[in-house]
RNA sequence: GGAGACUUCGCCUAGUCUGGUCUAUGGCGCCGCACUGCUAAUGCGGUUGGGGUCUUAAAGCCCCUCCCGGGUUCGAAUCCCGGAGUCUCCGCCA
């Protein structure tokens, strides 16, 4: 007996959502159970609208790499083994040639027929007797072309879609390591006697995790009284400000349609990162959103935006889920690492030329938060490893943990250029021209309460243990300082 | 959950019963041009989105696209099957 529609699992997508690896024969990802089953493309984040290897084919641009196949290798050799980059091109070529062959003799073909069609209806017209062109063999040649293409249009897709975005011209090859400090803001607090927050968060009852573990399991937690009062509060006041700054409020569907997934280039990548609904049948599988970004993008798909209406400036409050399996860090105790936390989010869908100062706001914006708050932090440029591979480039915004003698990420603000768009076919139309060109992308955190929680408890910890509450959320809590008693 | 109606190129809409002249009608909006001593009226023209081909580029040409997928047929917006969504009524429910 399957489980039944609809229930929560933690499911390994492995067996059936990976796309086929780049040179299977395996003409689908997805040879889905079940009436309906796939669509034509046979995966599951097919485009909804854009059959015939449309725009979602290409997550980087075909053109760019025909034309300067260099300039991809290079960018993607800051990313990946450069005889990988070059192995992966060289497939993509050939596929992408195969399919341009295949296109034309289809093309070919179908023009015949419809000619035939025309040629047939014409002589009825006039009364003569029509001449029937055996069909069944020319229809048979066709489906069997017909799903050669398909066939190679899902490799190509398959290919494409492992892919990482280009990193930008300053964001330089390697790993954490090379991660650059390029501000600071404020000076660590002196401490005497650092009590770390998993400690401060009990002594005045802020947090429960024994409770929250026997909901949830390991990995969760319960916010109580004032902490529960105080994470409200810092939503709240992250919602006012994002409004301030002149983005528009969203509270998107937590479940969103695996679509969804692949628009923002967390699958096929993350596939197995994200909580999974287990449905027997169909493409429509659903998962929990791993951050609302997923879920602004996707709100978007398919979509030709009305350029007057760029840059366009969306902030969404989801929770985030993740399975985070990778197993968890001694040090990332508390609330700083769960399956479950609070995240605002903002967005911008921006035109190719608003997104440097597109990238430069959002950062600012997410800092200025931190620093009303009273957090010392410091902003970080990502190398090209530590980014997410959807990234062009990936600023942090980090913050003082005084227990862990660590920053530790707090917004993580991005410019995916046209990947994203390209993925989600969001589109935008030329001024003046007819040509429609793919919108560019940025999103961040504004921020993630699960790491300000704890940064606010250490940084603003009194000798008697007692919590000093930053200003601004005073007259939100009701109280200037948080003791055991309350 | 059950029953019915419906989904057409930005929006509205004709076409579906009775397959071909649908290379999709008309209106609105938008863009351009003409005319007029203002941005008004009128007239003319253009206006789905993809892919391929050719080209420095544009234009042109070809294929696909009438919610999505499949089938029947020489030929499908139109007929058949499956799916998604919207609306109405009924049922259930926080």
């Amino acid at each position: 007996m399957p489980p039944p529609a609809g229930r929560l699992v933690i499911r390994s997508g492995r067996e059936y959502h990976r796309p086929a690896p780049a040179g299977s024969t395996e003409s689908s990802p997805a040879p889905l159970p079940g009436p309906g089953a796939a669509g034509r493309d046979g995966s599951i984040w097919g485009s909804t609208r854009l059959p015939d290897g449309g725009v979602r084919s290409s997550m980087l641009d075909m053109e760019l790499i025909r034309k300067d196949r260099e300039a991809v290798a290079t960018a993607l050799a800051k990313r990946l083994d450069p005889a990988e980059v070059n192995r992966a091109l060289d497939e993509i070529q050939r596929l992408d040639q195969e399919r341009r062959a295949l296109i034309g003799e289809i093309d070919a073909d179908r023009q015949r027929r419809k000619a035939e069609a025309r040629a047939y209806a014409e002589a009825k017209r006039a009364g003569r007797e029509p001449e029937v062109v055996a069909p069944e063999a020319g229809r048979k040649q066709l489906s069997e072309l017909e799903s050669e293409l398909d066939d190679v249009q899902g490799r190509l897709r398959t290919a494409m879609s492992e892919l990482p975005n280009l990193p930008a011209d300053d964001v330089v090859a390697g790993g954490k390591e090379a991660n650059r400090v390029v501000k600071t803001f404020g000076t660590a607090p002196v401490i005497e006697k650092v009590r770390d927050h998993v400690e401060l968060s009990r002594m005045l009852g802020l947090v429960d995790h024994e409770r929250g573990v026997k909901l949830g399991g390991s990995g969760f937690w319960m916010y109580t009284g004032m902490g529960a009062r105080l994470e409200w509060a810092l939503l709240n006041f992250l919602i006012d400000e994002n409004v301030k700054a002149g983005y528009e409020f969203l509270l998107p569907p937590h479940l969103l349609l695996d679509t969804a997934g692949f628009a923002a280039g967390q699958f096929p990548k993350f596939y197995d990162d994200v909580y999974h609904l287990d449905r027997e049948s169909g493409p429509r599988g659903q998962f929990l959103l791993p951050t609302s970004e997923t879920a602004i993008l996707g709100a978007y798909q398919d979509e030709i935006l009305d350029t007057t209406t760029l840059p366009l400036k969306r902030f969404a409050y989801t929770p985030c889920y993740r399975r985070e399996a990778a197993g968890s860090h001694s040090d990332e105790r508390g609330t700083v690492r769960g399956h479950q936390f609070n995240k605002v989010e903002i967005f911008q869908f921006t035109l190719p030329e608003q997104a440097d100062a597109a990238l430069e706001e959002m950062v600012t914006h997410a800092e200025s938060l931190v620093e009303k708050l009273g957090l010392h932090y410091q902003r970080s440029l990502l190398s090209a490893g530590d980014a997410s591979a959807s990234m062009r480039k990936t600023l942090d915004i980090e913050v003082w943990m005084p227990s862990m003698d660590k920053y530790k990420e707090v917004s993580s603000v991005s410019w995916a250029g046209d990947y994203q768009a390209r993925r989600a076919a969001i589109r935008y139309r030329e001024p003046g021209g007819k040509q429609t060109r793919f919108v560019h992308t940025l999103n961040g955190s504004s921020l993630a309460t699960s790491r300000l929680f704890p940064a606010i408890l250490e940084q603003f910890q009194q000798p008697d243990g007692s919590v000093l509450v930053p200003e601004v959320l005073r007259d939100r809590l009701g109280v200037d300082r948080l003791t055991p008693g309350r």
